[in-house]
DNA sequence: GTCTATAGCACGATAGAC
DNA sequence: GTCTATCGTGCTATAGAC
């Protein structure tokens, strides 16, 4: 089946673009199918509903893109696997593909009820128990001071968040991301700074 | 004119509801009218179409709220300044109005150029400016490490920033927030460890 | 300033031919 | 798997009576 997945991924692509710019309700099934150029009807033959469409880009957000296995040998290194984690997150940031499925879930974390639970669980859990073991793994060693590492965790993640959000912000009007483009790293730095002993 | 602007005004409360909960697109002039309790022909008589709705409660959401006219003797007081700035930011989260208000931002950021620039000029930076004045003060005192304070001001409000977010997103789900509400606190103690001289 | 009535359009979805 | 045709609904907005 080579013709129907084409399509299928042409359907969904088609969708990520307009959820992206009008959200899901003003992402219509006929401008999907205008935009992959087919007819409404055709798009029936690929999802059952045009909510079942959304969910299959709500799956595709969470696909956890920062995992490192040895974890455990790279924490050793301090402020470098921070570096590290950072420029891995500033790819994601402005990865092309990654920035319109940021959009859409931040467009529909309001309202949709399955999303929100996933950003909560995953999207920040995920990061938070990653960064957190590092971040304990470094105070045994004595790189950084004391603290409780979850919530040591957030504080490192979250200026990142915010960093991303206003990237994503000024790439829709194509303004340019320069000056912030910069932060991510000058936030490692910072935060060393912060929590080295 | 007190019966128009009471009517005028219970579109509003209306609108935001709805937008809040569905989004601009999803909050009908019908849905609008229907909970004031009118006709929809009667939206016409205070609104000239549906974007005048949102665009007056877009201006609503930009009054802001933390201004210090004393700011420079209460910068002089270091971590206290901070810890007073996070309690009006804290009530501010917390607030039913202000909340919703924060919730349409959000729904609609993505999705309304005006907003976007509002949101970049005035709730990004106006908050910025306070915090790096402050902080430039305190830096001056030999309160705080030197360091840029436009950068150190973000690093200190993307933070609260985030917790606010996610107070938002439990709170639509009427779940507790009550591990979170106490971030806001534990996010000054530990700024003014990693900065404090 | 409210109502009824209605225009004109876009929406999601289905039936049935090819 | 795509098409044409169509259904029923909801949408924003206006006209005109009260």
């Amino acid at each position: 089946m080579p013709k129907q997945k084409n399509t299928k991924q042409k359907i969904l692509e088609a969708a990520i673009d307009l959820i992206a710019k009008n959200g899901y309700r003003g992402a219509s099934v006929r401008k999907i199918a205008a935009e992959v150029g087919i007819r409404e009807s055709a798009i029936y033959n690929h999802f059952k509903n045009k909510e079942e469409i959304l969910k299959e880009i709500i799956s595709q957000i969470f696909t956890t893109p920062f995992e490192f296995n040895d974890l455990e040998e790279r924490a050793k290194k301090g402020k470098s696997f921070l570096h590290q984690f950072v420029v891995a997150y500033k790819l994601v940031s402005f990865d092309k593909k990654m920035e319109k499925l940021f959009r859409v879930m931040m467009i529909e974390l309001f309202q949709n009820e399955d999303l929100r639970e996933s950003f909560l669980e995953e999207f920040h859990q995920k990061d938070i128990q990653q960064i957190s073991k590092a971040l304990f793994i470094m105070m045994q060693d004595g790189l950084i001071r004391s603290a409780d590492p979850m919530f040591m965790a957030q504080e490192f993640l979250s200026p990142l968040f915010y960093i991303r959000l206003r990237v994503s912000l000024l790439r829709i009007d194509e303004k340019s991301t320069a000056p912030i483009a910069t932060q991510f790293e000058k936030h490692v730095d910072f935060f060393w700074e912060s929590v080295a002993v």
